[in-house]
DNA sequence: GTAATACCCGACTAGTTTAGTCAAGAATTA
DNA sequence: TAATTCTTGACTAAACTAGTCGGGTATTAC
């Protein structure tokens, strides 16, 4: 899990698609405009987005941009990954041969620190962001704990 | 709350004095061999650690490093703090003005989640991670949450 | 007092990533 | 067939990371 201002323009799009293409696509020089993003950026997000079965495109005259399914179906988490090429919290790749051939002191804490991020992540949906009023995430983020434990899951 | 390799590095020298350092001083050359982090490198790190009061110097033969205070009272959020200078989660430095003088669609989001893992990381002591076998974050991150509900920091 | 030890500090750097720009092309509609 | 919109790839300035290097300064032991 990496988060960089990449993945927030890529939510933040994603979010504006959410919020204005309910009946027709929507172009890239749209949220443009709207989100402040320069289009040939967007067009490099929505690539990966696209491949990534998020977005549906639409060529030619009327075309453009639609969610590849519904709001309450796609989650942050989804979308950060779909454009941060999630690098190794750890320093080893996985492989635990970090310290002289052995797991490195604080191997165990990055992992499940990325884990909890991701998970955390994973419990929002575009639905809950476009849903709750200013977009604060607080209240829900109550919700979320309750409703999945913190546990380790196995991303 | 900026989560990179240096502050992975910063962690895992602290740790290392932890461990080894309670009664004499531990030389950057030691951690250096140890943890197989560059002598340079730590040197930079521990300037900022000691600038943060977070470690003590002492010069000349003999001499090293030590916690500046109990390791029960040092925790993962403030080492990542002193080496890893935070860089806002939001476009606009907090001003809130990060879309045509509003506030951006996901501003709050990224400020909450920023918040939610400073939040995690301040749980978290060295004497945390020195106790638990192996160090693994998960049997204690249940802890955390349980002994501080998950609400809104003001960092 | 002088040599060794160890911290202290600033300048420099190769490589990577970020956040773009630019140009050409392909599909679709009017 | 012209306009629109997505599609793709090559390129780039600026910033950041993870260092190196070279010279300090304080302290201790001999």
């Amino acid at each position: 899990m990496k988060l960089t201002t990449r993945g927030r323009y890529a939510v933040t799009a994603m979010l504006d698609l959410a919020i204005h293409g309910d009946t027709q696509p929507i172009t890239l020089a749209d949220i443009s405009q709207r989100q402040e993003i320069s289009l040939s950026y967007l067009e490099q997000l929505f690539s990966k987005l696209r491949r990534e079965d998020l977005v549906r495109s639409i060529r030619g005259p009327g075309g453009g941009y639609q969610l590849a399914r519904g709001f309450e179906t796609i989650f942050v988490a989804q979308i950060i990954d779909a454009v941060d090429e999630s690098i190794d919290a750890t320093n080893c790749q996985g492989r635990g041969d970090c310290n002289h051939g052995e797991v490195c002191l604080t191997h165990h804490l990055w992992q499940d620190l990325s884990d909890q991020i991701h998970g955390f992540l994973s419990g929002i949906s575009l639905e809950d962001l476009v849903k709750r009023g200013g977009f604060r995430a607080s209240s829900y983020m109550a919700g979320i704990v309750d409703a999945q434990p913190l546990t380790i899951r196995d991303q």
